[in-house]
DNA sequence: GACATGTTACTCGGATATCCGGTGTCCGAGTTCGAGAGG
DNA sequence: CCTCTCGAACTCGGACACCGGATATCCGAGTAACATGTC
């Protein structure tokens, strides 16, 4: 799985604590973590093109979140990322077997396909099971100085 | 994922339905599904290796099941083909950020790790659910002639 | 006929190229803010 | 003092290199089977 996946879902956590009426640049959300400012932005046009985040050009401009935190989930951003094809993905060998048919379509009859969709699916079942706020509140039960903090930090105030 | 796992899981299964005294050389099962043999062979070393197939050289040699199809799940079969790293691999960020301790584990303490792990156990608890028995068994339900033929075609008495 | 033996052909196994997608970087299009001149 | 205009700086957005792992291939080590010669 793709290295951004891990950013994507740091930074949309850390843009659930900024006041939402101000866009953090990519430059800032970057420096957060020491991540190349560049390539994060790419991410995060991967997700603005999902509709997770919006984006607003010229200065004052950035990234904020598109909907409220309970409205995101894992598999959103997880699927932003990574694109919508699956994992598994199923080539029908079988069409090249001794007992192919050509108007078969394996990617639904091939029984090792669908073993391989069903796992996939309680993988998307339990990340669409989380949302940002979700995360968000048990990261502020373990741990309450944190909003503050990273609010802080994003809007250049440094503790 | 890899694509020698869908290659893997056919081709064990094929396995299930050939005489277990008699071994299959990997061009034989390549040819099934006119795949490469040479790179075929590879994943079939990566299987020996995990001690779901036994490989025998010289002639009269090639690959069969190490044990039965019940104790093989198709989670033993894509860890033998993808290795037992987690798809997604937490490269504990959180170290890098304002906040980040140097003695913490963040794999373990992260709650987004947490998360991402909770849904890739699901998956991996789903994979091992399912044994190549299970998938024989639906297969033959549904296309009964396919065990003696598969048999006929690796045996090489092409129907 | 049975057995020992050398040869041969066959198979896996690992070492070796090649290709593609993720990784990383850069510069241009578009927008907003602010300064400054004019009324 | 207010307003309009112009410029400039800042931001995202997509286009351009780079690299590691998956993909694909080949040849050598080892072994079982067979043919052959001998007892």
């Amino acid at each position: 799985m793709s290295e951004g996946v891990e950013w994507a879902l740091h930074t949309c956590l850390n843009l659930t604590w900024v006041e939402t009426d101000e866009a953090m640049t990519a430059a800032r959300l970057a420096a957060f973590y020491e991540l190349p400012t560049a390539y994060l932005n790419k991410q995060l046009q991967a997700l603005a093109r999902a509709g997770i985040l919006t984006s607003t050009p010229g200065p004052r401009g950035g990234f904020r979140l598109a909907r409220r935190p309970e409205h995101i989930t894992l598999l959103d951003v997880v699927t932003a990322i990574e694109g919508p094809g699956e994992a598994f993905r199923c080539e029908e060998v079988l069409r090249k077997g001794p007992g192919g048919r050509a108007g078969v379509d394996y990617r639904k009859a091939c029984v090792v396909s669908q073993a391989m969709r069903q796992a996939e699916l309680a993988w998307r079942k339990e990340l669409a099971g989380q949302t940002l706020a979700d995360i968000k509140e048990t990261v502020e039960r373990r741990a309450p100085r944190t909003p503050a903090s990273t609010r802080d930090w994003l809007a250049g105030r440094r503790p």
